[in-house]
RNA sequence: CGGGGCGUGGCUCAGCCCGGUUAGAGCGCCUGGUUCGGGACCAGGAGGUCCCCGGUUCAAAUCCGGGCGCCCCGACCA
């Protein structure tokens, strides 16, 4: 491809507005323009890496037996009415205003549907259908450039099949063919257990890529790979360290002291002598949970430790009805409450709680002996350099980006809309449904953010949108003009995806600038002295090392760089 | 949805507080010329609904009110 004819506009400076790496160089090298708040225009440069990324992505979706379908993005509300998802994603979901159809946010709905109408027969399945194809969903904050989008690109597969056995397997496969697509795109990525949450389903697990840009926090053990969400991670808790001696309860008039900063303070003692209480509401029945310290609730793990139902905080206006007194002021003492206390307050004593009574708290609380109706969970968020619970070393909370995410969805969308089969026997049993879905752009915004340096892009080799760019210094020079020809047709022949950048009215500035920009990995350049000595430059992007090599060895240099045959 | 910021040629921004020449700069763009190994130089030129609507005023980019858009933090996020 010819520099001087592909549309490429690279500029000096970024929009103000674009914060994160990948989103400031996508569009100083002229991959994306902002069209409205998380919608973007992918312009060639940009489209070519979305088709790299897809050919990878169907290569390996095709190596598992996944079949590639395009489905409408444009559905009729009344079949996402039929699995109560239109109330469920709420704002979420774009309506279309003329007409009773929605904008698809993701297709089990539809894939679903053509099963019911044709999968009839234990003999039709399994099945693995996948496409590639646009989502709408109606962010609140879209944000960081392509990574959350309103109008995104995304994988998304499902697969049929007739018992959970058969599930356990599809979803198996599409964790090695995720693997196999990120580790093709050279991303240093991880993987977690993740909470299935509204989607239904028993298991989920995501594929992450560290990165300050995140929206998810993530706890990892760099020593034996454990990794996890925070809303779910575990550490290895230490025990309480008890005083020798429990001191009686005494009630301390403290006016004013509401957090547990304040009340460590007003007391001259440790945070780690108080317990903070938080009021929940249960199933309607109210539960006092106490933290140590200023730990916060993780409200999953509470939900988990409870079992079934619905839990949420209690209003502030509720809390005076409840325990007697307002938040600030709450504790264990002389309550009726269940209580469920964080592990790491399992045996603590001489500690110092709120007495249900506005401006008083309570000290020396010993848990064993003071509190019989209480149960202990693990119900804290991991911090940065608690001890992995597998090898006891430290653990890391990090920023991460959610690159894809495989689900265990079970019999939900079959059952509500009868995709059914018969057995052997002529019993009739619904699909046992998975979806599985990778955002493309965020894979592309990942490569950047993990592959640039202060002046552009560093793509990978082995994923980059083309493989050598190559610059004629100055082509006004008809020496220099002769020889890129001729080394541009000889690219083309060998198989070597080039840039050439043939330009004649950019100084040779621009053209190297431009270059480290879009981050091509290897640039050939052919300027007037090495060309006098028979010579040309090879430069990686990556390094910055440059060497000479002579015109005729050029394309087996090049080819062994790229590891090509 | 709560908090904060911003909106002026294609881009980055100044001007606004304290209303008053023809609304500026750098980059980019066009024409001609000189250059040609790290975003060159000279000369000439094009390009503006100062986000929109309303108000105040002799006079509004500037002050006031309303709206819209965009960004950031938070909440939310199958």
């Amino acid at each position: 491809m010819r520099l001087s004819k592909i549309f490429i506009p690279t500029t000096k400076e970024a929009p103000a507005d674009a914060v994160i790496p990948s989103h400031v160089l996508m569009m100083r090298a002229g991959m994306i323009r902002p069209l409205a708040a998380g919608i973007y225009s992918f312009l060639p440069f940009g489209y070519r890496m979305i088709k790299k990324v897809c050919e990878i992505i169907r290569r390996e979706m095709d190596a598992i037996g996944g079949q590639e379908f395009h489905l409408p993005a444009l559905n009729p509300k009344e079949i996402w009415e039929k699995t109560g998802r239109v109330e469920a994603f709420g704002d979420i979901l774009f309506h279309v205003k003329n007409r009773d159809y929605v904008l698809a946010p993701t297709h089990e709905e539809i894939i679903a549907e053509i099963a019911a109408n044709h999968v009839k027969s234990y003999r039709d399945l399994p099945q693995i259908w996948y496409q590639i194809q646009t989502k709408f969903r109606n962010e609140p904050r879209p944000r960081s450039g392509v990574i959350r989008g309103r109008q995104f690109l995304m994988k998304d597969s499902y697969s049929l099949d007739r018992d959970w056995e058969g599930l356990d397997k599809s979803y198996e496969l599409h964790a090695e063919a995720y693997r196999k697509i990120f580790s093709a795109c050279k991303l240093k990525f991880f993987e977690v257990g993740a909470s299935s949450g509204a989607m239904g389903g028993t298991g989920s697990q995501e594929f992450m890529v560290e990165s300050e840009a995140g929206e998810d926090t993530c706890v990892i053990c760099d020593n034996c790979g454990y990794a996890a969400n925070v809303e779910i991670a575990k550490a290895n808790s230490t025990p309480y360290k008890r005083d020798d001696n429990s001191e009686s309860l005494k009630e301390i008039h403290t006016p004013n002291v509401k957090t547990i900063d304040e009340l460590a303070e007003f007391l001259k003692i440790p945070t780690t002598k108080c317990a903070k209480s938080r009021v929940y509401i249960h199933n309607d029945t109210p539960i006092l949970v106490l933290m140590l310290g200023n730990d916060e609730v993780n409200e999953e793990k509470l939900r988990i430790a409870l079992g079934a139902g619905k839990i949420r905080p209690a209003h502030p206006e509720e809390l005076s009805e409840i325990t007697g007194a307002d938040a600030g002021s709450i504790g264990p003492i002389e309550t009726n409450l269940q209580i469920i206390a964080d592990i790491k307050l399992k045996g603590a004593n001489n500690m110092v709680s709120g007495a249900n009574k506005n401006d008083y708290h309570i000290s020396g609380i010993d848990f064993d002996r003071d509190l019989s109706n209480i149960k202990y969970y693990d119900i804290h968020y991991v911090q940065e350099g608690d001890l992995c619970v597998n090898c006891k070393s430290p653990l890391r909370v990090v920023k991460a980006i959610e690159l894809g995410h495989i689900f265990k969805l079970g019999t939900k969308y079959s059952e509500a809309l009868g995709a059914k089969f018969l057995d052997e026997k002529g019993e009739e049993h619904p699909i046992v449904m998975g979806s599985y879905g990778i955002g493309v752009e965020r894979i592309i915004a990942c490569l950047i953010e993990q592959n640039h340096d202060e002046k552009g892009i560093i793509w990978p080799k082995e994923i980059a949108p083309f493989q050598v760019h190559l610059i004629g210094v100055n082509m006004k020079n008809d020496e220099i003009r002769s020889t890129c020809e001729k080394l541009y047709f000889e690219m083309n022949e060998s198989d070597i995806e080039v840039l050439y950048d043939d330009r004649e009215d950019v100084s040779a500035g621009y053209k190297f600038n431009d270059a480290d920009l879009i981050g091509i990995p290897l640039q050939v350049i052919v300027g007037e002295k090495n060309l006098a000595k028979n010579k040309v430059e090879i430069k990686h992007r990556a390094t910055g090392n440059k060497k000479l090599v002579e015109i005729g060895l050029l394309i087996r240099t090049l080819q062994d760089e790229l590891f090509l045959p």
